[in-house]
Formats: C-alpha cells, structure tokens, sequence
DNA sequence: GAATCTTTTGAAAGCGCTTGCAGAACCTAA
DNA sequence: TTAGGTTCTGCAAGCGCTTTCAAAAGATTC
C-alpha cells in the first residue's frame, strides 16, 4: 500500500461515516443488492453495471464493513487461534506463520492463550465463539479428545501437536517420534551407550511421543531402557535445568544426553557448565525444535530441525480448506536433523 | 469455564441459533431495551426487573453477540496491534501482555506484523482500520511521525520505542538512553576503559537512543568515543555476530562490548568463542533487554533488564484510557542491570 | 387529591450488509 | 409478434443489539 493509499483511508476513518455499500450504489445507480452481490460474487450481474459499480468503489474508496457483512452473512472472516503462550519462540513461529497464512486469504485470526490449562483454554475457546470465528486452530491444546470433538461439531477445528480423527477435524501432523527417533539414532550412532533423556511434562501428547521415540531407538539398538536415565522436565530452560542436576545427582554414567526440546537442552548445558562438565567433550547434547537462537549457544546446538514455520503454513491452509469443504492434504516435512557442535562421537 | 459450560456454549453454536437478548427479554418479560440497558448499565432499572432479567440471562445462558453490539454500538471491542515481528522472543512477551491487558477488558487484540518495512506496515494498518479497531498500538513502529499523527486523527494511537506528543496518541515511555547508560556506566565501574558497542539498525528510535546512552556515558566519564569500537548490528543473532568479528577485525582493543540487545549479545559471544576469545576473562559482554532465555547462555548473560511484560501492560492500559477518553499515566519502570556471569571487573 | 416534576420503560428506527422472492428485462423459438 | 424460458435486478425482510423519543409510572408538593 503506498503512503497516500493509507492516507486516504485514514481521512475515510476519521469521517466516522464511511463510505457505506448504499452509497456506492446510488453513486452507481443500482440497488445496494446488486453491488453485494458483485462484491461477493453471489450471482452474475450484467457487466455494464459491473464497471459502474467497481468505478464507483474506487472512486468513493469504499471498503465493506466485516461487523456488518458478519453480521449480515454470519460469516466473520476471522478464525480463533488458541496457543498455550505467545512468548515461546516455538508458538510464536507458528503464530507468525499462521497469521502470514490466514492474512493472504483475507482472514484475521483471533489469538488467545491457553497457558496449559484447561480452564483457560474452554474461556478461551468460549471467547472465539462468541466472536463468532469461522473455524479454530488448537495449537498444542491439552483439552480432552471428546470435548475437541464435540467442538468440532459446530466449528471446523485444526489442531497441531496431536492427532484426532473426526469429521470436521484435521491433524497437523507433527508426530514427534520419529524426530525423537532420529536424535537418539544419532547419539547412538557416535557411539554412545548411555543416553539420558529430559522429557517434557508427563501429560502432552507431544511429549509423550518423543519419549517414545527415545525408547523406540533404543529398543532398535538393542540397548537397556534405563528409567534412571529419564528425568522430566517442562519445556522450560529452567525445567531443563533442574532435571540435568537430577540425573547428574542420579549416579548414573551417561554421556549423552536428547532433551525433548531446545529450551530444556539450554537449561540442561547451564547445569552441566556449572559442575565443570564440558560440551560436547564429556556429555554430549541434543535438542529439538532447532529454535532460531540453537544455532547461536554455545556450542551451537545439535537438534531435531522441524520448519515451525511450516507447521503455521500448514495449520492454516487446513483450516481454509476445511471451511471451502476441501479435504485438507497439508503435511508438514518430516523433522531432519540441524547437526552442530554440542554432539560428538565418544572417545573411545 | 467449567467443562459443562463450554459444552452447553459449543451446543448453542452449533444450533447456529444463540440465544439473543429478545429470547431473554420474553423469558424476562421486559421489553429489549430494558435488557440492553441492564447489560451495559446505560440506565437505572428497576431492582425487581434487574433481577428477573438476571435470572432469565443465566438461565439461558445468554450471551451478548459482539458483532451485533459492535454494529449497532460503533464499537468493535477490538483493538488493533501493530508489531514488528511475532517470532522474536521481544515482540512475542510484549504481544503474550498485551493480550491479557486487553482481554481483561475484555477487548480482542488483533495481531498484524509489519516486519520492519513502512510498506507492510501501512498495509497492515489499512487492514486493521478496515476491520474497525477501536485503536491501533503500534509497537515500534518505523513509520515516519507525520503519518502516525495523522492516523491519530481518526483513532487513538498508542505507540512503544518511540516518543511522539499528540492529541491522541500515548508514546509509552520506554527510553532506551537510560538503560544503555546504566550498562555503560557497569561496564566502566568495573575498570574497562574500552569498552565497545554493537549497536541496532540505524534508523530506529529505540537504537538512536541506546547509542546515545552508551556515548552520554562514555562524555560522563570523561572517556573517548571510538568511532572504531562501534559496529553496526541489527538486533538479531546473526547480525550480532557479524558485528562482533568486525570489531575483532578492526584492529581497536577492547575489554568489553555493549550489546543493543540480548540477541546481539548471543550472536557477539559465538563470535567470540568461536575466536577462543573468553567471556567473561578476556571481554566482558552485556546485552540489554533481558530475554527469558539470557539466565540460560553459558556463560548466563549480564544484561539491562525492563519488564517486557510491563511495557505490553502498559500499552494495553494506555490505549484503554484513551479510548474512554482519560489521560493515560502508565508509565514503566526503569531499566535495570541483572548482573550474571558474562561481565567481570577489568583485571590489573 | 390534583398538579407537576422525575424516573423508568417500551416502541421503533436504525447500524451496513446479505439474501429469498418475485417482477423486469432479455432471449429464443414459433 | 407473442408465448415461454432464462437471466438479471430490486424490494424488503432480516442479522442481534443500541438508542432516541415519548408515553407510563412514581414521587413530590400544595
């Protein structure tokens, strides 16, 4: 838009009356039906009239009132996102990749956070209906599966970050194990034996699935699940921190160590910094998510790269496809492995 | 909510026929009017009839419909937030605040981005205004002033990371000279003498002013500035990184660097290791803004803290007063110095 | 108890747009 | 040219709420 566009709709704004719909017909000397109808395409109108109502538009600068078309249509053009917070650099990649995604069809989004909890989450939800959203993306949401499919039934619901079949539902799919997989297939692979694991909260979904892809590479390996070599931790640096200190204390030998995620590996290299213990030359580190700062700790990180990016894009493309009634097809690319510095074969 | 409310709301969406305030009018048997003034207390009522509508609403379980309010009413109970970016870890905790203080008041943020560039910005505004905002906050917007105080004509304007007087417009006061001063001025009381700075874009506000800290302290304590000891980053990772090898390759000694931000500081310390410069023996390094994440860098980072928490509040605030027309006061409070572990005194 | 002043309430007219319905306009075939 | 079809287009009735205006109900005074 340039300056002067902006300008002009300003100075529209400010007159508080603006151009309305009935206007525009009269400028055009047609009915005010007859303009909604071009506008939206709803039925074929002669073209002649076409190009009087389009001149008049541009000529009064008139832009359709969504309160009134919502109103009106019962369509609001803006679908709800529910994320657990906004200041994590994992949500707020999928935020800015939703909003990029929505914003190109013309949708807004409505956000709102859940802070895990699910109280939170249902006023939340409650508040993106009564705003009448066309549609909600859960990102990571911890409300029971009945409840997200009872939703379902009166808005279509995308969700990330677990799956859920049902009719007016679609999964991001971001299975989490196989990136799991893959990090401990590594470490295993540079040799180590001893791999710990700091887990994220007990109860998510996601987390539960990448320590199923720690035991799955285990298992594959023929190596021991050591239940002393799991310390849980919450997605937090400070999580990631204090489970380090738990397995350091746990007197188990490890030399590496996968943390279900790159804020938990941050808190995990703090804790190791403090006892004297180096990376990657004594213990071994790597993460998950590949957040845009892994490739600046130090040493730059070694972790599970998934395009959070891509998990917006494909959240919202669902989510446009599920309003038209398309099956939505969006997948996300599979989690490849970012490898850095805090990993290294072990010594023999 | 409880589980059973959500339900019963998810229900009535569903049936697409929510209740309306007609339906509680009859339940009530008072006229519309009489409901609509008892919700938003436009009028005394008579203490029996509050009651029985009172009655009626929970026992519906009514629910105003926004979009009809914001038709008939003029306000849209939403408020538009201009902001840079939504994946820095910065902009998501002013944004992640923002959302509460308007929420609380039960007002919707509506999120855009304009990624740096005037043209996106103006773009998003235009969107925002097209959606009936009742506001617009711009966080650090690089829009030139004329036009902010022009948009401000026709809605309130709250802005952050910049000082603008106007009618109606609030400039959240987040001077960045005082906190670039105060780390300046540790830096110095430690010993160091040369002390360099990796400073922000340019042209932005809030960058022009931590550079101006960092020279006001330089002048107070009678110590040179070194156009040498100055490179140019651009608040990221990346940038910082660049700048710190640019210092490192301009031949100029130096015992400390001040960083315009914490992710400039990451990106400058990787330089550094990456050099086998240590922190905090060799150089001292001090960032400014005090990322969650900063407590959690190896070493953990000295750097200015604000309540980026706070700065959100109070725009949400501010913009608030403004809208009912009260002179907005919130002010943050000062910067302060976390001091960690990446800046030590300057050994003899 | 009548007259006058307040306070409370309801009827009705929108807010700006969409849409079902039916009349108008146009086209084809006879 | 006219009947019979199609294809446009306008009218008018909403969408669910707010708000003005005037009437109804109470309160107050003499």
């Amino acid at each position: 838009m340039r300056r002067s566009d902006l300008e002009r709709r300003v100075t529209a704004a400010a007159a508080g009356s603006a151009v309305t719909l009935e206007m525009v017909a009269r400028e055009a000397g047609v009915s005010p039906s007859t303009v909604s109808r071009i506008l939206n395409g709803t039925a074929k109108v002669r073209d002649a009239k076409v190009r009087a109502v389009n001149a008049a538009i541009s000529k009064l600068q008139f832009m359709p009132d969504p309160v009134a078309r919502s109103l009106a249509g019962g369509k609001s053009m803006s679908i709800g996102v529910m994320i657990q917070t906004l200041d994590s650099p994992f949500f707020g990649g999928v935020v800015a990749a939703l909003e990029k995604g929505l914003m190109r069809a013309n949708y807004s989004g409505l956000f709102v956070s859940g802070h895990w909890r699910e109280n939170d989450e249902r006023r939340c939800i409650g508040h993106l209906l009564s705003r009448r959203v066309e549609g909600i993306i859960l990102v990571t949401s911890c409300l029971p599966d009945a409840e997200i499919l009872h939703l379902s039934r009166s808005v279509p619901v995308v969700l990330t970050g677990r799956s859920l079949v049902g009719e007016n539902v679609y999964s991001v799919d971001v299975d989490s194990t196989q990136g799991a997989r893959l990090a401990t297939d590594y470490l295993i692979g540079q040799g180590h034996r001893r791999v710990a694991f700091i887990a994220g909260p007990v109860d998510h979904p996601d987390a539960i699935q990448r320590l199923a892809g720690y035991k799955a590479s285990l298992a594959t390996h023929k190596l021991p699940f050591a239940k002393k070599l799991v310390a849980v931790g919450d997605y937090t640096d400070f999580g990631g921190q204090a489970a380090m200190n738990q397995l350091l204390d746990g007197g188990e030998q490890f030399t590496a160590v996968f943390a279900a995620n790159d804020q938990t590996a941050y808190g995990a290299m703090l804790a190791l910094y403090r006892r004297g213990v180096k990376v990657p030359n004594d213990v071994s580190v790597v993460g998950y998510d590949d957040l845009l700062t892994s490739a600046f700790t130090i040493p730059p990180l070694t972790t599970v790269h998934r395009s959070i990016e891509g998990i917006g894009e494909c959240a919202a493309q669902a989510m446009l496809d599920l309003i038209d009634r398309r099956a939505p097809v969006a997948k996300v690319s599979p989690a490849t492995l970012a490898v850095r510095e805090s990993a290294r074969p072990l010594r023999s």
